[in-house]
DNA sequence: GTAAACCTGGCA
DNA sequence: TGCCAGGTTTAC
């Protein structure tokens, strides 16, 4: 599910709901998420005040008062949602975590797949699953045409695989790579390689556009996404090719296409995309 | 570089 | 019943 616009959401709803508050208690009620949650989870996360909500690409980074860090990755179907105390006893299945905090509110990580995982470090950059990621799309000074451009060497990868590499460019996923390869007029199967300076230029552009819309229209919820506070996204009203198949082209009304590139369902139109 | 694996739920 | 799904790692 959640790429870098669905955990940039859940960022942006749950923070301010838990920065500054204490976690009084913490419930594990699964530990064999894509990884186990270690022994030692609760006893670090338990009476530390979380002072900070952050992001790099997919995970997301709360700071601790004593300076580590509780990374969380919602793989496929993960949300984390701060839960009221007035909500009562709403009971869903796969509640694998519970934090209760001071104000006797509760964070929820729900996660029916177990792709997602989370862990307590010290230092994140360290952190294995951080180490090695690309740079933040969103940040012009690290991901531009002149970035793409340089990494063109010594690939045979599909375009549309090589945005999907998390050590490209961090926290795109299949719906958002779909989506940018459209506005930006490239064939998802077309040879990196072969992409000229300015197509690189349109790329990055593109890669913000679409970011920044879904951003703004607080992610994608085409199955379980669900924000910070519990609430759907509304950017699926607003795709425009992903799983559109045999729908008009928004541009040319053209009949989109699907194939299948990298294992992953890949949408496209035929006519404005070269 | 490509395919299978992890796991569950929803839909045709 | 079988196939598909927003991700990532691991093995050929």
């Amino acid at each position: 599910m959640p790429e870098l616009p669905e955990v940039e959401t859940v960022r942006r709803s749950l923070g301010p709901l838990v920065v500054g508050r204490q976690i009084v208690e913490v419930d594990v009620r699964r530990r064999d998420l894509r990884w186990n949650i270690t022994d030692t989870f609760e006893s670090t996360l338990q009476g530390r005040r979380i002072v900070s909500a952050g992001r790099r690409a997919k995970y997301l980074l709360f700071g601790l008062e004593d300076g580590n860090c509780w990374i969380v990755h919602l793989g496929m179907s993960g949300t984390l949602c701060h839960v009221g105390t007035g909500a009562g006893a709403v009971t869903t299945s796969h509640e694998h975590v519970v934090l209760m905090l001071e104000d006797g509110n509760r964070v929820v990580y729900r996660d029916p797949r177990r792709f997602g995982f989370m862990l307590v470090v010290e230092e994140p950059s360290a952190c294995d699953h951080l180490v090695g990621l690309g740079p933040e799309p969103l940040d012009e000074d690290v991901f531009s045409g002149a970035y793409l451009a340089g990494m063109r060497r010594g690939t045979r990868r599909a375009v549309k695989n090589v945005l999907m590499d998390q050590c490209v460019v961090a926290g795109l996923g299949n719906i958002y790579v779909n989506e940018i390869l459209f506005v930006a007029g490239i064939r998802p199967t077309r040879a990196f390689r072969r992409l000229s300076r300015r197509d690189c230029d349109v790329v990055a552009d593109a890669t913000r556009e679409v970011l920044n819309e879904a951003i703004a229209h607080r992610g994608t919820s085409m199955h379980d996404f669900l924000d910070g506070i519990g609430e759907k996204g509304g950017y699926q009203w607003r795709r425009l090719v992903y799983d559109r198949e045999g729908q008009p082209c928004p541009n040319c009304a053209t009949p989109v296409r699907a194939c299948s590139v990298g294992q992953r369902s890949t949408f496209y139109c035929p006519r404005c995309q070269k």
